[in-house]
DNA sequence: TTGTATGCGTTATCAC
DNA sequence: GTGATAACGCATACAA
């Protein structure tokens, strides 16, 4: 039977003592680090198992300066993307005897950076960021300047360092050529948190850069606030001031689908009247009456590649520098030529509007 | 300027060389822990600043056998459920000062055994956990026995263990209530992972309650494999062998949604030809098309309460039992009336059908 | 093969 | 006010 259940916490002492040995002995017996003669071996084992005794990892650290430990952090687990990452993560490194040392900042990037120094005094041996503004953060020239290995998730490729992730700007122009290969000219893209998101900016820009290749006028943008989002009502008001609209690119697949409650409360219909495309590839999207057309990620095997390379750089390995994950665009019903009078966009009205005003409009109405 | 980038950690004895006094006096200015004259007071922060200095978390928590470390096992991040309540631990906690180290078990009852067992060597004071198997966990006592704080998340009340959750039993009786109240005769529950969910247990518990008291059929058990819950088809075929069933009771609104795009697959229409009711709450299942019926629940509450709980409990607080937090019946379209023919359940049809047949059936088609 | 002693970074005790 | 010094739990160099 194992013992007791002392409220004192045990010791190697406690096993060296009790079979009658040295620490060392009881440590090399325990940690298979030395020769061990066959008795000592016998006695320990069984000390250790009677006392239930198991090494404080804590010791170990002071005294290796390994904490066995990562650190992580991501704007919020309330996003399924991110929490699906933290995942991978944790997947690839629970093989590995590493724990994960989590923090999320909600999107504040004075808090991403605070939560970075308290992960680094915490001893952790690496660190899987991703970040608000990774570009300058006071925190993580701290870990550099330390030499702490470090992998970023979803940003695009910042500073030389690793990074997993899918290339942002491709995706969003393959967005872009699918609408103008529609016919469609009117556009728009949608954005949450646009200002600390690069990821969102890339899109954007990708966005952009591929609706100029096609002849088509520039994409609105639409930057939207945390409420405009949550509130269906709020966002129908929104696209009913986007006169000639007939395709819009939603940054992530929930503002999509919101998108399509909008649409609906104006009695206007998805495909017909809007064609929507999402990103992220959510599993919901498939299931839905109206199929979701978006550029499908892997959030999870992010989090292992970035994972995966941290433990590379942490056993010095020189791990060449990764390639973009792919991305795949998945078809959908959310997705269709617009209706005739729009193909040629010979209406006058000037494309885009300005976004100002029309934030400017929603807040005085 | 802040100082060099020396790849050396420095310590308090740096700080101190430096400011030219001893460690101790060092340790009090930086920690404010005893009197200090202005003097040294001025060149020990100085010290600190130029040379970077932060102590290590490690050190401290061997000396003080505080980690500010708490740990966390959920089933997997995932689940947006259990990422949502991780999140609101991570922000309850966040206010302390107290750092999160999450694992997670791949609904595994040997890997959530294990991994506690790996936050504990860990030091963390208190323990946050939704686990496999609750009732009999080895590594669980081991905790016990030690006196770290514990705290449940998701599961009903256990050993006298304070658990932040809603009431399954309570909110399953109210979806069968809905059923019956509409007419409905023949219904199921859906589950997945049944085996290694306690909740969804209580919840067809429930379910069978309410629908006796209300004189229904018992409601059929269909028990889905990961593959069947993944694949539409395989969901579609299966609901073809349940007839004259006009409502189905989902665990959780990612199945929910599952079975309408199945009954879809039949052509047949929700809620005319099934009602279906979903559990969770999640935001997309308002912005449906068919707005979901679903038990509403707030994982970040029950995060956030299961936090607040542990850290009472740490700091010795006799924290009273807390009562379940609240659920909300959210009426949505995917929940009607059936069609009058059903109504009246004289169709002689032996009602519910073994599950384990369909079971077998699907296997062998 | 084994045990003693040292140090990892901190804090706390206790003389000064 | 201040500064040695002894823990904390562990691994290891070194002496035996």
């Amino acid at each position: 039977m194992t013992h007791v259940s002392s409220r004192q916490k045990i010791t190697i002492k406690d096993v060296a003592r009790k079979a009658d040995c040295g620490i060392a002995t009881a440590s090399r017996v325990l940690n298979r680090s030395g020769p061990t003669s066959a008795e000592s071996r016998r006695r320990v084992e069984e000390a250790a198992r009677e006392l239930g005794f198991s090494f404080s990892a804590i010791g170990r650290a002071l005294q290796s300066s390994r904490s066995m430990t990562i650190g992580c952090l991501v704007p919020s687990l309330a996003n399924p993307v991110f929490a699906e990452a933290v995942q991978g993560v944790q997947e690839a490194l629970s093989k590995t005897g590493y724990q994960l040392l989590i923090a999320s900042s909600n999107y504040d990037g004075e808090a991403d950076c605070a939560a970075i120094s308290t992960l680094l005094d915490k001893g952790v041996e690496g660190l899987v960021l991703t970040m608000v503004a990774p570009e300058r953060s006071a925190a993580l020239d701290r870990a550099r300047a330390r030499d702490i290995p470090l992998s970023l998730m979803f940003h695009d490729p910042i500073d030389g360092l690793p990074t997993a992730h899918v290339d942002n700007f491709e995706a969003a122009r393959e967005v872009a050529r699918r609408f103008a290969d529609l016919g469609h000219r009117r556009t728009a893209f949608l954005a949450l948190r646009f200002s600390s998101s690069d990821r969102s900016r890339n899109r954007y820009t990708g966005f952009c850069d591929a609706c100029r290749a096609c002849g088509l006028p520039d994409p609105a943008l639409i930057e939207l606030s945390e409420a405009e989002a949550n509130t269906p009502e709020l966002l129908a008001t929104l696209l009913g001031k986007l006169d000639g609209l007939t395709a819009i690119f939603a940054s992530n697949d929930f503002l999509a689908i919101a998108v399509q409650k909008a649409v609906r409360l104006r009695g206007k219909k998805v495909p017909q009247d809007l064609s929507v495309v999402g990103f992220d590839g959510i599993e919901i999207g498939r299931l839905l009456d109206v199929p979701l057309a978006t550029i499908e990620t892997a959030p999870d095997a992010i989090g292992r590649q970035a994972a995966q390379t941290l433990l590379d750089l942490i056993q010095g390995k020189d791990c060449a520098k990764q390639p973009p994950l792919p991305f795949n665009f998945r078809a959908g019903a959310t997705l269709a030529p617009p209706r005739p009078e729009f193909r040629d966009d010979d209406q006058g009205a000037t494309w885009p509007p300005s976004v100002h005003s029309l934030e400017t409009d929603l807040k005085q109405g």
